[in-house]
DNA sequence: TCTGGGGTCCTAGGACCC
DNA sequence: TCTGGGGTCCTAGGACCC
């Protein structure tokens, strides 16, 4: 059976959601209205572009670019801090709105969802005329625009709420993929960044349907399993379902660009020190444990190391963390200039399903153990094999199978 | 010129085991 | 003296997303 998909995507999320709330707070200007963008602080090294309005938009201003091109780009453009409070709180208000339509809603980031209608369509509805009735009252209720894409899975409904801006709704079914969705560079398609682009040109492939047309076969060839993803993307095949359930991250980090560039270790250990207790607070409010450590580190020519160590247990203890940490630094650093340090936790757990699993995992080596032996006695006789005694015996035993 | 921070997933090589 | 091949685990690095 067919399913029914929607993907909806905030317009210009923080610009929009940060002009909403200035209004709210009785502001007179619209910020959409004019060059605007959300930025980070400039004096810290945050300077990067977060969102930008339609007007900044159009003098070719990037998100990701730094604040200080974009400026001029367009002298007169208006700069705005960044709020998460803010964003968390219109991302749960058009949640909750959506929420009226299906519970199967899965949260793909701060500003997108993807929604599964299948069987939740009221009498006498399409699929297209939801999208069109959430649009509206998006706007209406909430104050900003989202884009709706409409499709029978979710690729092609990423793929539609793409296609015009803003505040547009937009299907894309099988027999539109040709008209809507080849046409387009291969640029667009979704999850070919910059590193494959120039792969893909040499190939001959400019366009997405330069892509749906060559043999899957010779994409896995030439790209392995990424190939075959981008391969089915292009011809809109997806079979991924929406996960709506709450899912546990399944890992944390902490990372931070410093004011300057910092050659003291000393000073570097210090921000490692507090990236690691807030890492560790957050996993404990999940109430999960880590079995991986993570430090990086990015010089001011910006060359990215990291080094990782699996631990012997899994925890949530901050000390344990900070320890490995350290060592972990001191393993990495190699006297450069640092501009980032960043902490990750990986191999998340949850707490209480360890603490259970832990007596099986011992009786599983204990078992693994025991089956040893027993092949051993098997072997060389049963009265000759004790486990004191196998430390002696290894010298001489080659396992063979 | 100046270039964030949060993630997920994949690959490749070496160690180790059978 | 010359000789495997699978499988799993660990680590480092990279691509991509928003």
């Amino acid at each position: 059976m067919e399913k029914q998909i929607l993907h909806v995507d905030v317009n210009n999320a923080f610009l929009s959601w940060t002009a909403v709330e200035r209004l709210k707070n009785g502001e007179s200007l619209d910020i959409r209205t004019i060059p605007a963008i959300i930025g980070g602080e400039e004096d810290n090294r945050h300077g990067i572009v977060l969102a930008k309005s339609n007007l900044a938009k159009k003098v070719g201003i990037q998100t990701g670019e730094p604040i200080y091109f974009a400026r001029k780009k367009c002298p007169s453009l208006q700069i705005y801090k960044s709020d998460f409070g803010v964003y968390k709180k219109y991302s749960n208000a058009l949640y909750n709105l959506l929420l009226e339509y299906t519970e199967k809603i899965e949260r793909f980031s701060i500003d997108e969802c993807f929604m599964d209608m299948t069987g939740y369509l009221p009498k006498g509805k399409t699929l297209l005329q939801i999208a069109y009735e959430i649009n509206k009252r998006v706007k209406e209720e909430l104050g900003f625009t989202v884009n709706i894409g409409v499709a029978h899975n979710k690729l092609l409904a990423k793929m539609a709420s793409d296609f015009q801006k803003p505040d547009r709704v937009h299907t894309l079914f099988k027999e539109e993929i040709e008209t809507k969705m080849w046409s387009l560079p291969v640029s667009e398609l979704f999850m070919v960044g910059k590193k494959s682009l120039p792969k893909l040109y040499k190939m001959g492939i400019k366009t997405i349907k330069d892509l749906s047309q060559k043999e899957e076969s010779y994409m896995i060839k030439s790209f392995g399993k990424y190939g075959k993803m981008i391969w089915e993307y292009a011809n809109g095949i997806d079979e991924s379902r929406v996960i709506y359930e709450e899912e546990k991250p399944k890992g944390i980090g902490n990372s931070i660009t410093l004011p300057y560039d910092y050659s003291n270790i000393e000073k570097i250990e210090e921000v490692l020190i507090a990236l690691v207790e807030q890492v560790t607070y957050r996993l404990r409010s999940y109430n999960m444990l880590a079995e991986v450590v993570n430090v990086q580190i990015k010089t001011n020519e910006f060359k990215v190391y990291s080094h990782q160590k699996k631990l012997m247990m899994p925890t949530d203890n901050t000390k344990i963390i900070i320890e490995e940490a350290k060592k972990l630094l001191y393993e990495l650093y190699k006297k450069e200039r640092v501009r980032l340090i960043g902490v990750r936790v990986d191999r998340l757990s949850n707490k209480e399903e360890v603490q259970l699993s832990l007596f099986d995992n011992t009786s599983q080596k204990q078992n693994k153990l025991d089956k040893v032996v027993d092949t051993l006695k098997e072997k060389y006789g049963y009265d000759k094999i004790t486990r004191a005694g196998k430390i002696n015996l290894d010298k001489n035993i080659k396992f063979k199978d």
